[in-house]
DNA sequence: GTATGATTCAAACAAACGTTTGAATCGACT
DNA sequence: AGTCGATTCAAACGTTTGTTTGAATCATAC
């Protein structure tokens, strides 16, 4: 018996069906794609999900997680590098949110495995309402949250922490709709030139930090008479 | 027959259907929610919906056209406003910026009337794939776009169009998530506060303008080399 | 009071849903 | 050849879905 050995021939069927769920997932949203798509767009069997899977909340929970996990390893791993060059001095701001949100903007960019497919479902599933995969993707982002943060906390000492997060969110959901909204929304102008993933990176990087640095607000209690009010 | 006076009782089941509808859509999601989960809600027959909106898919177009045509029209008024102080001269930036998303942002802050609740339920649905949500979606703000994305670039007269078109994109993913996001993104930090929509205003106004005013992007073609490039 | 149009109601409709079943098929090992 | 575990398959399961139906109920107008 070959036990330690990889599975026979790697049951492709497992593989062909993440795939064609990932992508109809995207296109119909978790709710309205049914088993019967699926399976029928992977070539395999009704049963085939329930077999490899158990259920299709499960399928779902897979279809995030094998992305989900590589792509916050590779968020990690670049933070541990940020550390490690700075040997201890604080990081640049700008830089943690390279290493945060260009991580996911390079999975995005790539078209070829099915990482762009992916993207445009991770980024509107933050708001899905499907309780349970909310739960799944509050544990699985846990760590990274803590680690990004953290950082961001000790390189902004100066700056209120309940600022950080909410600029953190702010980032989090320009990026979400750069990448799921680019053909939703073609509300904007008949032509919009979505197809240059490779420039979306410097776009957004630019906006994200713009928004990061922007001067804190001010809680004007009567806010009606602020017109010129500037702070630094 | 009194067919130019009002509907007898201004039929309050029709309301009380859209009211539930509206809740519980940004509860479970628009595929998620039935028609049964509905008029229970209401405390109305189930075939009530059909009988006043003719289908689902009506009822959901008519709980979105019934808050968005108003939503549009403060927006509409409110750049005929600046529009009309500025006597033909370039309006700033930030006013434009704060008469779009100021309007939204203050229709979050109504939690008295439903105000927020539907808020919650559009951020998410610009990056809904049901097609002909998205189909109506795209009319609704198809004039609204026009106009604000025509005044910014007025204001904005040597930054390139393409870039003013990505900006605004990112300045509406970062206020969908700020409202859609708040209680469903409690992946972030265990106590996240956001129970006070009055400081949410002025704290994603900073952000959005920031975002809007950073420096232009660079596109390097060798990005990986790039390591101190720094542009103004 | 009675006729009229609008609204509500209980009941049923066919279709689609996720899941389960038990037999058929396959590949690998003895 | 024969056994065994893994996988595939067609068929059916019981629910739930959105919608339709025809009678009951209501408020109003004559």
């Amino acid at each position: 018996m070959n036990d330690s050995a990889l599975p026979r021939q790697a049951s492709e069927t497992r593989d062909r069906i993440l795939d064609a769920a990932e992508a109809l997932f995207v296109e119909h949203g978790l709710e309205a794609t049914s088993m019967r798509m699926i399976t029928g767009r992977a070539n395999a069997n009704l049963a085939a999900v329930n077999y490899h899977f158990g259920s299709k909340d499960a399928l779902i929970q897979e279809v995030f997680r094998r992305r989900l996990t590589e792509l916050n390893r590779q968020r990690l791993a670049a933070l541990d590098r940020l550390e490690a060059e700075a040997q201890g001095a604080p990081l640049k701001p700008s830089r943690i949110v390279e290493a945060f949100f260009g991580t996911a903007l390079a999975l995005a960019a790539d078209t070829e495995h099915g990482g762009h497919t992916f993207m445009r479902l991770l980024g509107r599933t933050y708001t899905e309402p499907n309780a349970f995969v909310r739960q799944f993707l509050a544990e699985e982002y846990a760590e990274v949250l803590e680690r990004f943060l953290g950082a961001l906390y000790r390189a902004l000492a100066d700056v209120p922490r309940e600022e950080i997060l909410w600029r953190f969110h702010f980032m989090m959901g320009a990026m979400s709709y750069a990448i799921a909204g680019t053909d939703a929304l073609q509300l904007f102008a008949g032509t919009f030139d979505d197809a240059d993933p490779q420039r979306l990176m410097p776009r957004l990087m630019s906006f994200l930090l713009g928004g990061l640095r922007a001067p804190l607000p001010v809680f004007s209690a009567a806010r009606d008479a602020a017109e010129g009010a500037a702070a630094a």
